[in-house]
DNA sequence: GGATATTGCTGAGGTTACCTCATCATGAGG
DNA sequence: CCTCATGATGAGGTAACCTCAGCAATATCC
């Protein structure tokens, strides 16, 4: 970078990154917008939908975010009636959440609306690009 | 569950693009500390050190962001003395926005940090994949 | 030479998605 | 029990966006 990035605007990796980075979650939001539900909300969907009840804590690791911060997605998917919490037989300081009814069509349609989504938005790649780009992307994960 | 994602969390290239975003975010704030200086506050900079005085409409092009977000990191900037603002004398409804004597020292140390982070960050990629996730990255920009 | 539309910026106010810190209950170990 | 760690949450904050409305200046059209 600095080098002679002639190139009109985006200097350096990074920048082409974040770049790439706004139209997804511009594109995510509108995809969403059906079930009026934000990208992180989704996100907390399909970890309940992959890992099944789950407490709060462990679903902010899944999310890679502070536990208070998953407590707040949950708020926000109890409104919407997706979830519900009850307490932790095993510790009772402890709540599990699951997803309602609801909240697993929700979750499913939603799979499906972003498995589109990332259809439309990676499928300018050919496919051994995007083999490639989840490649590097969890090497960067390490 | 659900499915066969056997691969611990990461469902979707979406996903582990959210991953990575994040990490990268974390990093850049931290790398910008020593300057109380938040990322897209850098990124504004680099934009008036690549292309000299802009308005702030054009700013919002480069950054690809609305004009009146650009109005904001400006406002941040200029209360930092990084900096100022003039009467564009071609059209006097516009403004000028140029680094000051101090915007271009802390713009030049900034991007010197900006690039140990980077390479921090990308180093851990070999200079081909490094060359692939910027070739696939642009690609998605269309 | 107006009347009208357009452009450039910014005030007001909102949202998302995070964060830290303090608090409170519970659980675990000496 | 007494202390310390842990799980969740209230309170309050931040960055980085957004839209909408308004004002000034320019450009356009009759």
């Amino acid at each position: 970078m600095t080098e002679r990035t002639a190139d009109g605007d985006d200097e350096s990796l990074a920048e082409t990154f974040w770049a790439v980075a706004g139209r997804l979650r511009r594109q995510a939001r509108e995809s969403l917008a059906p079930w009026d539900i934000t990208p992180s909300q989704s996100r907390a969907l399909g970890v309940l939908a992959r890992h099944g009840e789950s407490r709060p804590g462990t679903i902010a690791e899944h999310l890679r975010i502070a536990p208070r911060s998953a407590t707040e997605v949950i708020d926000d998917l109890q409104a919407r009636g997706l979830v519900e919490r009850r307490p932790d037989p095993a510790d009772r300081r402890a709540t599990l959440v699951a997803l309602t009814e609801e909240g697993n069509r929700v979750s499913a349609a939603i799979r499906a609306a972003r498995r589109a989504e990332a259809d439309r938005f990676f499928g300018h790649l050919d496919d051994a690009d995007r083999d490639q780009l989840a490649r590097i992307l969890r090497t960067l994960l390490g």
